[in-house]
DNA sequence: AGACTATTTGGCTATTTGGCCAAGTAAAGC
DNA sequence: GCTTTACTTGGCCAAATAGCCAAATAGTCT
């Protein structure tokens, strides 16, 4: 029973890839908001559908949203609300400068 | 006054472009256990030192680690406990297979 | 069926990223 | 001051990623 599959480290990896895009980090934090269809989310980013819908598919892919269709539109949504508490951590891990003296503190739980 | 600066967009996807590497990830998560030298960061991913070298230099100035020199090594430690419950938050989008039929509950807080 | 709308897919190039090697720097030991 | 150890930096090439256009698909409407 040969199932090996990718491990851990590569589907945390493929999630998080899948943020890691000024585009599909902005689509993310838009569909926080409920879901949205592919039209306004290429109104959103302001690029080619193709290329909003390619962004798409590889959110989807990572396991970040479930997509649906209705009558000609399709809807895409968060698999997951989690995702307020990840930009929480790196909002904090962002807020200092790179390694500036004083941000041994950046985040107060140590 | 035009301090801009990279947008909170920008500085969010640079956090996250740090940890979309396998190499990189391994080593965020080995540092959750405390700080590490250079050296036994290149033992764990097995690469090239330059390599680790500069997937370090990219982790550092997305905020994500502080480095500090004693003798010869060079030890690097996470800059945020925070990345633990990021994590979980990974591994719940990571859990279900891409939009399989019943993932709509992949996380239980909805 | 044909026209129209919304979206996906394929193909192509341009840009970015990753990884190795070689050279450079910095602290320690002799 | 020369050697060694531990790392960083620069250069170069290969591979992955992103974006655009054109073509294909799917659902609506007439």
């Amino acid at each position: 029973m040969a199932k090996t599959g990718p491990s851990r480290l590569e589907r945390r990896v493929s999630v998080i890839k899948a943020l890691a895009h000024p585009s599909r980090l902005a689509i993310a934090e838009a569909l926080q908001n409920g879901e949205q269809c592919v039209c306004d989310l290429r109104d959103l980013v302001d690029s080619d559908l193709s290329t909003v819908s390619k962004h798409l598919a590889i959110m989807r892919e990572a396991g970040l949203l479930d997509m649906e269709k209705r009558g000609l539109k399709v809807f895409y949504r968060l698999r997951c609300p989690c995702l307020l508490s990840f930009f929480e951590c790196v909002d904090q891990l962002s807020a200092k400068s790179p390694s500036a003296p004083s941000s041994r503190d950046a985040c107060r739980s140590r």
